[in-house]
DNA sequence: ACTCGAACACAAAACTATTATGGTCGAATT
DNA sequence: AATTCGACCATAATAGTTTTGTGTTCGAGT
């Protein structure tokens, strides 16, 4: 998808449905309705729906890329690297309806096409991390032994951070529990 | 439910048809059935189809909590003993289908008294967490402030060991993840 | 106290008919 | 040549109806 105007049209108003209605409740007809042109025209540009929507979780993905590397820019250690990296993640997430319900709906789960964006995020995740760790470690902070282990655990623990405790449990605000686990993950709890 | 001896076949042969048909393909009748009774004749035992399940899940966790207490009994340090809290409960959740069924299957969640289940079972899980920490604490092993808080990220970080990763991505074994996470976690990445 | 056949209310499943939807094709228009 | 779209297709989804299954109750019997 290079400059085609007409393609960001469709790909502009299908993120605005998409995120209303959700991908299995938005019809075709109304994307085109919407760009003002016929049903039928729509595949002039876009091979599916299920191409239009993979569009659209490319294009707030890039803008999800654009707003961590803009927030992380200036920060100098990996520690605040990382914790930055987590907190704009889950921020955006929130806020792009799209790649949320990618990541995340379980209604969508056994269509291929999602299980391959939930891979590829779950992977552009873990080389983050193993590069954060690197450059910890380059920079004589952080003392690690097998790397790629340690990014997964990592990645596994902050996938954690998401898990649905139950509404009787009282459970902290999302920030103090992402730093208390960092400072663990960083210090550990055994006195030094 | 004391030592009824009707109640204890029923819950016995209930736990088994329930661990092989799950709690909603296993009809009453079968289970009287295989207890050689008349359908009817159970609810003088039992409430509810609902009240058997709790039984033999409640059957269940006595007999988890008492694998664990077992294997933990000879271990001296706070590190082993949450290692192993830690591995038994994921080895004997695999084997016991009920408990596991309650706790894990998403089309349970709906009910009331499953969600009781899984709340109660947090709780608990919280409770050991919190007085492994205290123990390595009091030992001056453990150096922790806020204990609820860390409890909690702790306790979410080992939720985090169950993520569905795709299957196209490489995960280690169960175990050297366990071992990976609980070494940072004691230990930290920052150079010591 | 314990047992169970019969019945109940309604949930679930099966079946049938109708409508909606993603996608295609070819002719028309620009 | 590029773009547009009406009409149509195959089938998925939905709606409506009927049938069967299931948890539970009740009251009579042992």
């Amino acid at each position: 998808m290079k400059d085609n105007p007409k393609k960001q049209i469709i790909t502009q108003v299908a993120q605005n449905i998409f995120s209303r209605h959700g991908l299995l409740k938005t019809t075709v007809y109304e994307i085109a309705k919407a760009a003002r042109m016929g049903k039928a025209s729509l595949y002039h540009y876009f091979q599916s729906k299920e191409d239009i929507f993979k569009e659209v979780v490319e294009k707030e993905n890039r803008f999800l890329k654009e707003k961590i590397r803009e927030a992380i820019i200036n920060e100098d250690t990996p520690q605040k690297k990382m914790k930055i990296y987590i907190l704009k993640k889950m921020e955006y997430l929130r806020e792009l309806a799209n790649i949320h319900s990618a990541l995340k709906d379980d209604y969508l789960e056994h269509y291929a096409f999602i299980e391959k964006i939930r891979e590829k995020n779950s992977k552009e995740e873990l080389f983050t991390i193993r590069e954060t760790l690197q450059d910890g470690e380059d920079k004589g902070i952080f003392e690690i032994n097998d790397i790629e282990l340690t990014a997964f655990a990592i990645a596994s623990a902050l996938k954690g951070l998401e898990y649905p405790w139950s509404i009787n449990i009282s459970f902290p605000e999302i920030e103090s529990n992402v730093d208390k686990l960092l400072e663990i993950l960083f210090n550990g709890i055994v006195k030094r």
